[in-house]
DNA sequence: CGACTGCTTGAAGTAGATCAAGACGTGTGG
DNA sequence: CCACACGTCTTGATCTACTTCAAGCAGTCG
């Protein structure tokens, strides 16, 4: 039950410039430090490497670390004591963990696949980040994204329907995979690594909901269903029913 | 239908320091201020007075203001084209809306009861803030609690039952009133000036569903039932509900 | 005083939860 | 290689918490 999976830590500042060649730098705080500043980065981190299941940090516990996603993806939760869940969010390469985004006092943070991050002492990070326009800048901006993206998931959590629910999370996480990975801009496909017990603890659903709608959108060629992700086949219909388009009647023909 | 109240809108900067007799100024962005800044903040923002159901923003559209609430309830809200809504926040006086707080993009903002307001133009109180350490430190912790506020109504929206969600938002709301009014910190009263709708709306349930919790409530005495507000007679019993103390007490220790 | 609006209460309906098997890998060890 | 256990995913049957629909009732304001 409980995965035990320590983290293999290497430091790796002063080499050569790690981050010069950080291929998810482009999409994170890392952009709009020169090459000076990103040395200096490199000094203060340690580069990270952990197992699926891995905790980067407990809830509960404010995190002494900021994280900074290389590759893989992250998990923030917070939890009741009868063990009801509710997913924060997921960080996906390249998002930030900690200061503008998600962990103020405590949110569970847990590898969803092997991952590997820089971590930074919060401290050290503060100290650095306040001497810096640039980056406080960033910051700012990066926390008020992160606002408008929490308030999306309330009036989703809120108001919306198992299917919308779905939809919209198919669409916002092909959106933000797409934007890290450039190359396949043009691809339909959706990497889901995360179980559907995370997906269903992150639209306020549980496992079998979940799992039915996704039949039901495979059985309506809304999506074609493959281990570990998913092809949009009618990403308009998707967008349509995500937004509540088609109010109530979601049968597309296909019943029985 | 639509109430179509205008502010009224004074300015009143430059006076002798309106912003040193502001009661809400030490629970606000303000309090980082020295007379000086004060007065610059002064000069810079006007007192605008709102009646009850005036926007002081549209959904949508970037508000170009800031709010600093002086008196009076305001909501931010966000809806669906099919008139679904989702109640964000209430933002109580002393309470900054449009920068650490919310509305990004767009949340619409309007008046729950008659209030008053010091407005910034967003670009002013930015170039401002700049400028000021103290202010922009404050405003980066203000928006840290924010977020950890949103991360709470999540798990709220997500996973808890339409009672749990009523005794926590009645014991969110004392705690928010509390601090405001410090004179009456031992009184056991909530003030509730938003109709029932606002509360089913920011706790995702319909009217009538919260208004049988509360005579549920009521009739179990946990609670006190006025016009515009409510006591709380056993507030922890009200805290236990809320964190899910009752379900399925004791049973076997099923995890390790 | 009657129209309006917000709150409460009741009866009926339903989306999604819960309970309960099966199906499908996937890893372990013989 | 198979046999077995284990965890995740799917599917079906039933149940229920909350919604929806439909009145009543109490302030309030012209």
């Amino acid at each position: 039950m409980t995965i035990n999976a320590s983290p293999v830590s290497f430091a790796e500042g002063g080499g050569s410039g790690p981050c010069l060649g950080c291929l998810v730098r482009a999409h994170g705080v890392c952009d709009c430090l020169d090459a000076t500043d990103l040395k200096i980065a490199a000094d203060l981190s340690r580069r990270v490497v952990y197992p699926a299941g891995a905790a980067l940090a407990l809830e509960g516990l404010g995190a002494p670390q900021v994280h900074n996603v290389r590759s893989g993806v992250a998990r923030l939760a917070r939890s009741m004591p009868d063990g009801r869940r509710q997913i924060i969010g997921f960080a996906l390469p390249g998002d930030f963990i900690g200061l503008s985004a998600a962990n103020p006092p405590g949110c569970a943070i847990e590898a969803v696949t092997d991952m590997t991050a820089c971590v930074f002492s919060k401290h050290a990070f503060e100290a650095m980040a306040v001497q810096r326009p640039h980056l406080l800048l960033r910051l700012h901006h990066l926390a008020g994204t992160e606002l408008h993206a929490v308030q999306d998931q309330l009036l989703l959590l809120g108001r919306r329907t198992a299917s919308e629910k779905l939809a919209s999370f198919l669409l916002h996480m092909h959106r933000r995979w797409r934007r890290i990975a450039a190359t396949e801009a043009e691809s339909q496909f959706v990497p889901l690594p995360m179980g559907r017990r995370d997906i269903a603890d992150y639209l306020g659903l549980t496992v079998e909901t979940v799992s039915r709608t996704f039949t039901r959108f495979a059985r309506s060629s809304l999506v074609g269903l493959v281990p570990n992700g998913a092809h949009l086949l009618a990403a308009d219909d998707l967008q349509r029913l995500a937004s509540g388009g088609s109010p109530r009647a979601s049968g597309h023909g296909a019943d029985t």
